[in-house]
DNA sequence: GTGACACAAACGTCATACTTATTATTCCCG
DNA sequence: CGGGAATAATAAGTATGACGTTTGTGTCAC
């Protein structure tokens, strides 16, 4: 239960956080320093550092004579990385696995174009054998061992891009895979033709055909759009 | 401009971050809390503070005996719109400003086709009011008049786009379209075919046609790479 | 009704003592 | 001489109480 055993101020984010990213607590809504110091049985010294983060990701306020007020939606970092993973574990999940989802779609197929220029001798082999190990594992119900040669193959290529930014989002990526794995209750076998197209794009981007390697990785991703009934763009 | 007064944890913050993102404490730097406490003459308390936020950011990280370490670059949350900022304003700047052009040019186009699907009334009126202005002050050296066109008619678009994650983007990009104008030195008027192209897709959106949207907003954004020296894609 | 003024509530800061985890050192035994 | 266990040292983590500062609000006089 207790997996944010670092420090009280992290077992206050931990819960406070989810709360607020969840809506528990509506925007405006005020907290007050000593009441959640007597509900979470720690020092204000505790709260305050776990406020001063929250405040950080701009999911609170902390204003003197007023308190703690949570702040709107709009105005949330939306691209920290606890924040994401807040939501995606909470009630909006499916709003925020479609938000991230289009946003993976934008970057991925330039990620593919990048990594053709820039790839290394050594990301290009990794992304090949996490192609075949995709292959290899693409029948038979072994949507564990599947999901984690995705998952490698997809952050290689975000890596191998060279783009910090992009290589930042491989988490992202992540927690979509595994996502659709998990959550959206895959029994049946992947896509044979999304298969073929991961293998493809590691050959585009080993000969450094970056065109190509884009075009490939925007029909996986166009792939990945329509699970979610997004509108193709 | 930005408030660093708020709060003595606020002012060790504004002062750290930029440090440590320029480099000038190497990554495996230990820094103690006492030490900081007596450098910035503060309470040991709001140092704690700033370094949670730190450690928020990926920036350092605090273990007990050992202090406060900094992490290698790989590590930090390049999506955090301080550390953006503080790199920004620091030394590498122009390779903060190429990651961030990378991004922009992944992300603008989907954006486009989005907002071409998504946009009200209001935002397509703003859009094209937007691009008007760029056209009126496209000659004469009004750079300033016709930077606060661009920056508002990029905003609008992401924003129109619906997707949160690419609306919480338009502060990088007025970071790029700023940078460009100041430091870049445009004694130059803007290009003309830019301009057209601006008119163009507000028309695009206007008219719902997302494919043209995002065609046209990738020449932009293509434009954009070129003058940076930027491959095209 | 409007202005100034005083009060109080909440956060902000500080100083200090104590706790805990982690590393370094010592020391004993094989 | 070497290795492992006991021990000490260290720096962050936590608790507490006091005081400062800002600011919303109510009151009072005019």
């Amino acid at each position: 239960m207790e997996n944010t055993g670092q420090g009280l101020h992290a077992r206050v984010l931990e819960s406070l956080g989810p709360e607020i990213t969840a809506g528990e607590h509506s925007p405006g809504t005020v907290l007050r320093t000593d009441e959640l110091a007597q509900r979470f049985d720690v020092s204000r010294t505790v709260i305050r550092e776990a406020i001063r983060v929250l405040e950080s990701m701009h999911l609170v306020e902390s204003r003197r004579r007023v308190g703690v007020t949570v702040r709107p939606t709009e105005e949330w970092n939306v691209f920290d990385p606890r924040v994401i993973r807040w939501r995606l574990a909470g009630a909006d999940r499916p709003r925020q696995l479609r938000s991230l989802t289009v946003l993976r779609c934008a970057i991925e197929p330039a990620a593919a174009g990048l990594a053709a220029r820039h790839a290394t001798p050594d990301q290009c082999a990794a992304l090949t054998e996490h192609a075949m190990g995709m292959v290899a594992t693409s029948r038979g119900q072994q949507l564990e061992a599947y999901l984690v040669h995705d998952t490698a193959f997809h952050r290689t290529l975000l890596t191998a891009s060279g783009n910090e930014m992009f290589a930042r989002l491989n988490d992202v990526v992540a927690a979509i895979l595994t996502g659709r794995t998990h959550h959206h209750v895959m029994f049946t076998d992947p896509d044979p033709a999304a298969v073929t197209l991961h293998v493809q794009v590691a050959e585009a981007v080993r000969t450094g055909d970056a065109a190509r390697a884009e075009e490939l990785t925007r029909e996986i991703t166009v792939g990945a759009m329509a699970e979610l009934d997004i509108l193709a763009p």
